[in-house]
DNA sequence: ATAGACCTTCTAGTGCACTGGAAGGTAAAG
DNA sequence: CTTTACCTTCCAGTGCACTAGAAGGTCTAT
């Protein structure tokens, strides 16, 4: 399988494969004699794998380590739990702090709508976001 | 004021100063005969407005704009509202995004737990994430 | 034979908000 | 006079996940 068709069945661009195998996400393929990639049946359980692992905010610098971990010391079950005890956290967090800022959002903007304009002291950029 | 003395006062570092400056956050201020900043008292209250501003979420090129604005037409507070209601949205969505991704991280994480790590199979990196 | 579709490598750019470092000028203190 | 601290400009790098483009090679169809 060509690089092209790969990233039809895929819906991975062609750069993006090429910039994965040199992220280490991807293996090397084999090549024909002219050169070109000529991926095997395993790249394209692999990409789902990567996609999976995405979907789940990993970075790829994460999902290539949990590869690596499985290449070399076998099931990374352990380490890719820590992984997402972590991230569990880390959304926990980020909801958390997003939620705060969208309730100071919808304040600061329904005060915006009972400030008069002409009130907006020439000293300084906007009295709505000026707290 | 010099600008390392604003950057003490204001907490913002000098280089991130001088790039608010290039970017068009702070004006241009005087400066003494050998070229140094010398800033006067408007600095300091046009840098907290730029930080309540990025508190909201806003970006840089985002608070430029209103500052344009403000200086060109007069007080922003339609275009700032109208920020304000887009940013709002844009919490919207995240917050559920990301909660949606929580939700599937524990699922996963307290999936783990069940599963056998000898029953990985070898031909996928790892049958936890693997969906 | 030639058009075009596809492939290769390499370098560099995107967006965001800074941050770091080099090379050099200036000011105040000892 | 020299050290030290501070200032200047300019260029380049950070992290993340790609993405773009140039210059060239190859394969297939007409």
């Amino acid at each position: 399988m060509r690089i092209g068709q790969l990233a039809q069945v895929s819906g991975v661009a062609t750069k993006t494969l090429r910039f994965y195998e040199q992220a280490g996400l991807l293996p090397e393929p084999e090549r024909t004699p002219a050169g070109y990639r000529d991926y095997n049946d395993s790249a394209l359980p692999r990409l789902r794998f990567i996609r999976s692992a995405q979907a789940c905010g990993l970075t790829l610098a994460e999902i290539a380590r949990i590869i690596n971990v499985r290449e070399n010391s076998g099931p990374p079950c352990g380490h890719v739990m820590s992984l997402l005890d972590e991230h569990a956290r880390d959304l926990d967090q980020r909801i958390a702090d997003l939620t705060a800022l969208r309730t100071e959002v919808r304040r600061l903007r329904t005060r915006a709508r009972t400030l008069d304009p002409s009130a907006c002291g020439t000293n300084s950029v906007c009295h709505v976001l000026a707290s």
